[in-house]
RNA sequence: CGCGGAGUAGAGCAGUUGGUAGCUCGUCGGGCUCAUAACCCGGAGGUCGUAGGUUCAAGUCCUGCCUCCGCAACCA
């Protein structure tokens, strides 16, 4: 019989940095999908891979001094890269695409060509910023003070040739696709995108650019290189030979069953990618659901704040199969999680230390002690142990139910009701009390023994998605031979040899001293933060001289802050009411609420430029501007007031 | 009135289609001694943000309000 296919991916994740515990998080799940999909019969293919063009990459490499293309091998191949984690984390991808891999590069090409003749790409003009210097196009939000954030200059409007992509054309079809079916899970992200972005009119999208050439070039215009979004969606299908000749099984494994992607690339492949899809006219992916992040105490993980939790660290400390357990049992797949080590800790601690370890440990202890490891054909069962039976043969369905609706956290719950259940009937049975008397109750404890290593089979066939290697080592120690350890072996009770070899080995997963080893985390995340020489990077001087009288023109005064608070609703913005000596209060916003707290400020002496025309923000006026000093500090930003003694004057002008 | 999410026991969270409010930690008491100071049982602790509405019945559906968090905007 033909197996049942399964097409599973992560998102091709940007190696324009090392990856944290959120890519973590989203690849270990989607192994344990595919590992679930594989003991459950499936010929399982599980893609992940590296998106690998663009801008930011180009620009990076230049800064390290290297190729574009050496940069993205370093951190993709080199040590301690992504193919090293995703080895470290056990993941068991049949491919790993990149997008810089000659296959995808010629197939990107031709698709490119296709949705060109057929008329749904066609070059139009990209309107933008422009820094002539620079030779870069930025849009409005990119721009730093009005001026190009790169080298800070003046950026003028300007439009060059691209070619777009006729989203527009599939609104009306996307929207059905999205409102009326079950493509996108979890369906609280419905809403988020047909009212951000479907509600307000789809426009056609820019799928080429001049500015930059790491990319894939389009064949026939040069100078113009295919965009991200053709580029980086189409991977789903290049990886299994659709327009090249690397492999051979698009027929066989497309429309994807499932794209597991994180909740901010969401709009992309719910919108794009079918469009897209429909443009070439192909099928489309059966689900893509967009999982939650992991956020710590205190909100969103980020470099700036130093917050970024490393997964090798904590594989490294706790063990691989730990911190995919954790990731997997604790959150909830499609929403949020808050991250912490003591939660980390906690988990490893109940669930697999105590509850399943220890059950684990107990059953092949007395299996040992009572019967030297083989238990006796003769076994007595007994109406209670029905419960206990009842219960563990009805997990695989559960479970299975729980993993099909992409709900892994639902599953591992089940089976640890099971785990629960199986210590408890050590309680009810007392094998220990049976014990005493080997002669009248030897084939009742026999049988105890073996329902609990039955129980702790079950268990263990079902988390061998979750944690492979620790099953294995499970299925050593209660002597269970591959038969034992198939999808149908786990329902079915009995598939074990009632005389199998019982084995103690050590212990599954050792409890972990919680203050020991929170000091020790704390202790490595204190060494990380220590400043590696704090960098302090300035602004290079103007080169361009400005005459005297220009420069006379600005009115620099100095100024009292009377009052100052943030403004509602704005995280940056503060609002200062200013005595600059003419007898009417002034009011300037000044979004330096990252620096400081309004209150700090009032009394102090400041600098404003107040011959500037009035602006308004957040609906409020400003007239004029407070006058600091900026550098960065290890790349981030800081900023100084200007702020002057207290014996100047208010209004006082500076020349 | 830009979009969305969330407010459930001291803390952290589950609660599918409305039908006796659960889990982990913590806490108090008991049991057991096979086991990784683990396991099992029980107690205390919740007006399920708030005010209304629909219903025989609402944590669950509807409306208003309050608070928090993302995104967006703003950041002279």
């Amino acid at each position: 019989m033909e197996k049942e296919k399964f097409y599973i991916t992560t998102p091709i994740y940007y190696p324009s940095d090392k990856l944290h515990i959120g890519h973590t998080y989203c690849t270990v799940a989607t192994d344990a999908m595919a590992r679930y999909k594989r003991l459950a019969g499936c010929d399982v293919l599980f893609l992940t891979g590296t998106d690998e063009h663009g801008q930011k990459i180009e620009a990076k490499a230049a800064e390290a001094g290297v190729t574009p293309q050496e940069f993205v091998d370093h951190i993709v191949e080199g040590e301690g890269g992504i193919l090293d984690l995703w080895k470290l984390m056990n993941i068991s991808n049949d491919r790993f695409i990149r997008t810089t891999d000659d296959y995808h590069v010629a197939a990107i090409q031709k698709i490119f060509k296709k949705m060109y003749e057929k008329g749904d790409i066609y070059k139009g003009t990209y309107k933008g910023k422009y820094c002539t210097p620079c030779e870069s196009f930025w849009t409005e939000s990119q721009l730093v003070d009005g001026k190009c954030p790169d080298c800070g200059r003046d950026v003028k409007d300007a439009e060059e040739e691209a070619y777009f992509f006729r989203l527009s054309k599939y609104a009306d079809k996307v929207r059905d696709l999205l409102e009326n079916t079950d493509f996108l899970q979890p369906k609280s992200r419905v809403n988020e995108m047909v009212h951000n972005f479907i509600d307000p009119g789809l426009e056609d999208l820019c799928v080429s650019r001049t500015t930059f050439s790491w990319g894939v070039p389009v064949d026939f215009d040069p100078g113009h290189v295919v965009y991200v979004w053709v580029d980086a969606l189409f991977n789903y299908t290049t990886a299994l030979g659709f327009e090249n000749d690397a492999y051979h099984d698009y027929d066989k494994y497309w429309p994807a069953d499932v794209h597991f992607v994180g909740k901010e690339i969401v709009r992309f492949h719910s919108i794009i990618w079918p469009a897209m899809l429909m443009s070439m006219e192909m099928p489309l992916p059966k689900h893509v659901f967009g999982h939650g992040w992991l956020l710590l105490e205190g909100g969103k993980m980020s470099k700036s704040k130093g917050n970024v939790v490393d997964p090798y660290l904590l594989a490294e400390k706790f063990g691989v199969d730990a911190l995919r357990f954790f990731l997997m049992r604790t959150f909830p797949f499609g929403s949020d999680g808050t991250f912490s080590n003591e939660l980390l800790i906690n988990t490893i601690n109940v669930d697999l230390a105590n509850d399943l370890g220890n059950l684990l440990s107990r059953t092949t202890a007395m299996a040992e002690k009572y019967f030297d490891g083989k238990l006796p054909a003769h076994q007595a069962g007994d109406a209670a142990d029905q419960d206990l039976i009842d219960l563990a043969c009805a997990l695989r369905d559960k479970y299975a139910a729980a993993m099909d609706q992409f709900a892994p956290h639902t599953a591992l719950a089940e089976v640890f009701k099971v785990i629960q259940r199986a210590n408890k009937y050590i309680d009810e049975t007392a094998p220990w009390t049976l014990a005493k008397d080997m002669g009248a109750n030897g084939p009742r404890l026999a049988r105890v023994l073996y329902n609990l290593l039955e129980a702790t089979r079950i268990c263990g066939v079902l988390l061998s998605p979750f944690i492979p290697d620790s099953c294995q080592k499970l299925f050593v120690q209660i002597g269970a031979g591959p038969e034992a350890c198939t999808w149908d072996s786990a329902n079915t009770w009995g598939s074990l040899s009632p005389t199998a070899n019982v084995t103690k080995g050590d212990n599954l997963f050792p409890r972990i001293d919680m203050a020991q080893a929170l000091a020790e985390l704390e202790a490595v995340s204190a060494a990380a933060r220590e400043p590696v020489a704090p960098s302090v990077e300035l602004e290079p001087q103007a080169e361009e001289p400005v005459d005297f009288d220009t420069f006379c023109r600005s009115d620099f005064r100095a100024v009292k802050v009377k009052s100052c608070e943030s403004v509602k609703k704005s995280d940056k913005l503060l609002k200062f009411i200013l005595d600059d000596g003419t007898g009417t209060d002034r009011q300037i916003l000044s979004g330096i609420h990252k620096w400081y707290e309004p209150e700090a400020l009032v009394g102090k002496t400041l600098v404003a430029i107040v011959n500037l025309p009035p602006r308004k923000m957040m609906g409020q006026e400003s007239c004029g501007m407070l006058i600091s000093a900026v550098h960065k500090e290890n790349g981030e930003e800081a900023l100084n007031l200007l702020i002057v003694d207290d014996n100047i004057p208010a209004g006082a002008k500076l020349c």
